[in-house]
RNA sequence: GGCGGUAUCGUCUAGGGGACUAGGACACAGCCCUCUCAAGGCUGGAACACGGGUUCGAAUCCCGUUACCGCUACCA
């Protein structure tokens, strides 16, 4: 089973082409360890995979990678099918739980074992910690070598009898092993810069790579797109595959997301969970189309897409290099044009239990009447950036009356006895109109300004402080049609108690 | 240290030998619109890491340097 260098890499090149003369429905994986919640950087691997897998009619399968029984909880198991659902990565086939295959992997171990491809290590894994420590301290390079393992079979029968523990290496042929990949073109390692890696450990638990191969064989994936740092893992992996008398699949490794000081994106870079996104009012395909956005692009300038327009124009040949920086500016814009293009049913149906989470409104109340509220969304929209956003501007269009913020007051209703009347005179136009429609409203306040020699703003201000409490809100005339006659008359009436009193 | 990867405005990027006085987007500044705030429109500042080649010609190809990132475990 050893490998000359030529077959070595030609096995590694050629497989992902010759092996399937026929066409075969793809099948892609997003396997991440549920150590934490969904990573942003996780989140747009997932969604490469997805994005591959439903633009080819192919698989998305998902495997929870368990094995470390240390780190791994279930809370992190939940809240990665939570972040997932959000974002509305469905996968196909159950989730594979990778602690379930160990009996395989161990299986495979032997395998290995037994045709050669790997050998019995009885050095104690003190040993080699020390002799690791002793090469760092000269500044050397610590390798694995081959030699101190190698024992007679007299020797290892001994031990085997005596019932010394082992741990299984893989022995490394000569050559070159290298892919061609989808992303970087052909990446090649110098075999001798691999040293014969654990498989299996001396407790007979399987070593991740041992693992993910095992799996990925038996899920019959055809390409495995992930993290750049998975890069020098991959010689490894080949050499399995290799090894195991399986087809090597195509790789694609994509590039990290970076914070803005150009780290990997950690938590000191603030909100870097999926979920932090939905608590803060993002919208899913918003947050799709901003990860798309890092590490893919269209080759025009295309930059909103929706969910269908980024299946549509998903390509591996728009994959980057280059680690890009989460910029969390432009996720907000993004959002807002979402907002924008979101059909307003499906917003309400977002906001209004937002509101009612706010304590501000009933849901049930604002959907019942959905020609106003998706008049009051229409309003709104276009000035948020997240449904936090609208949320928070809608209270003037929810509750009885408002309160009038100190700033406004100071900024707007200077002279006291002044703008008193004039609100008053304001209020007194208003109730005389016989219908309250955004057309008669601003023909009869314009009038009141020019028979009073004042421009429009003059009156307009004043009046939007008594029906917002603020300085700032949609058009004066369309809060006060949405406010509604009897509130926008019984705010103004309110402003000049407050005014006289 | 070794190995691998990457390098265009502050950020995301277009670009794949001449169409580049380097295009778009976010952010920023100014102007317009205007009842405020947004949205929108217009304008502006802002980049090919450095050094060598190859070529009539290089942001684009090659080599080196530098910087950054990743891996370097009986972690995943």
């Amino acid at each position: 089973m050893h490998m000359s260098s030529v077959e070595s890499s030609a096995a590694a090149s050629a497989s992902p082409a010759s092996a399937s003369p026929a066409v075969v429905r793809p099948r892609v994986r997003f396997a991440p360890s549920p150590t934490g919640f969904l990573h942003v950087g996780g989140a747009r691997t997932a969604l490469f995979n997805w994005l591959y897998a439903r633009k080819y009619d192919g698989d998305f399968l998902l495997r929870i990678e368990d094995t470390d029984r240390q780190r791994s909880t279930d809370d992190s198991t939940r809240a990665i099918f939570d972040g997932l659902n959000w974002l509305g990565l469905d996968w196909d086939e159950e989730v594979v739980f990778q602690g379930a295959n160990v009996a395989r992997h161990h299986a495979d171990a032997h395998r290995l074992l037994a045709t050669g491809a790997a050998y019995r290590d009885f050095t104690p894994a003190m040993e080699i910690e020390r002799l690791r420590a002793e090469a760092e301290a000269r500044g050397d390079a610590y390798r694995f070598d081959r030699a101190m393992a190698e024992l007679t079979d007299a020797e290892t029968e001994a031990k085997l009898a005596a019932g010394e523990p082992y741990a299984i290496r893989f022995r490394v042929p000569d050559g070159t092993t290298e892919w061609p990949d989808l992303v970087h073109g052909r990446i090649a390692f110098p075999n001798k810069d691999i040293e014969d890696f654990v498989i299996l450990r001396s407790d007979g638990t399987p070593v991740y790579n041992m693992a993910v191969v095992s799996d990925d064989i038996a899920m019959r994936i055809t390409l495995v797109m992930r993290g750049d740092d998975h890069i020098s893992n991959t010689p490894k992996q080949i050499l399995l595959y290799q090894a195991l008398g399986a087809a090597v699949p195509q790789f694609a490794h994509v590039p990290m997301i970076h914070g803005t000081d150009g780290k990997k994106l950690s938590k000191r870079h603030g909100a870097t969970a999926v979920g932090d996104y939905q608590y803060q009012g993002l919208l899913p395909g918003a947050m799709l189309n901003f990860l798309a956005l890092l590490g893919w692009s269209t080759g025009d300038d295309t930059e909103v897409m929706s969910l269908p327009e980024l299946i549509r124009r998903f390509d591996t040949d728009g994959l980057h290099k280059k680690a890009a920086v989460f910029d969390t500016k432009k996720l907000e814009w993004m959002n807002g044009q979402h907002l924008l293009l979101t059909p307003l049913d499906e917003l309400a149906a977002l906001v209004a239990p937002a509101i009612e989470r706010a304590g501000t409104g009933v849901a049930a109340d604002l959907l019942a009447r959905p020609a106003w509220f998706h008049g009051v969304l229409e309003l709104l929209r276009v000035r948020s950036r997240t449904l936090d956003d609208i949320v928070r501007q809608a209270s003037p269009f929810l509750t009885e009356l408002v309160e009038f913020e100190p700033e406004a007051v100071t900024k707007q209703w200077r002279d006291a006895a002044a703008t008193a009347e004039l609100l008053q005179a304001t209020h007194d136009c208003l109730a005389a109109l016989p219908e309250w429609t955004p057309a008669t409203m601003e023909e009869a306040l314009r009038a009141l300004a020019e028979a009073r020699g004042i421009s429009g703003g003059k009156i307009f201000q004043p009046l939007r402080v008594a029906l917002v409490g603020g300085t700032v809100s949609p058009g004066i005339f369309e809060v006060l049609e949405y406010v509604g006659r009897e509130r926008s008359l019984a705010r103004l009436d309110a402003a000049v108690r407050f005014l006289q009193g």
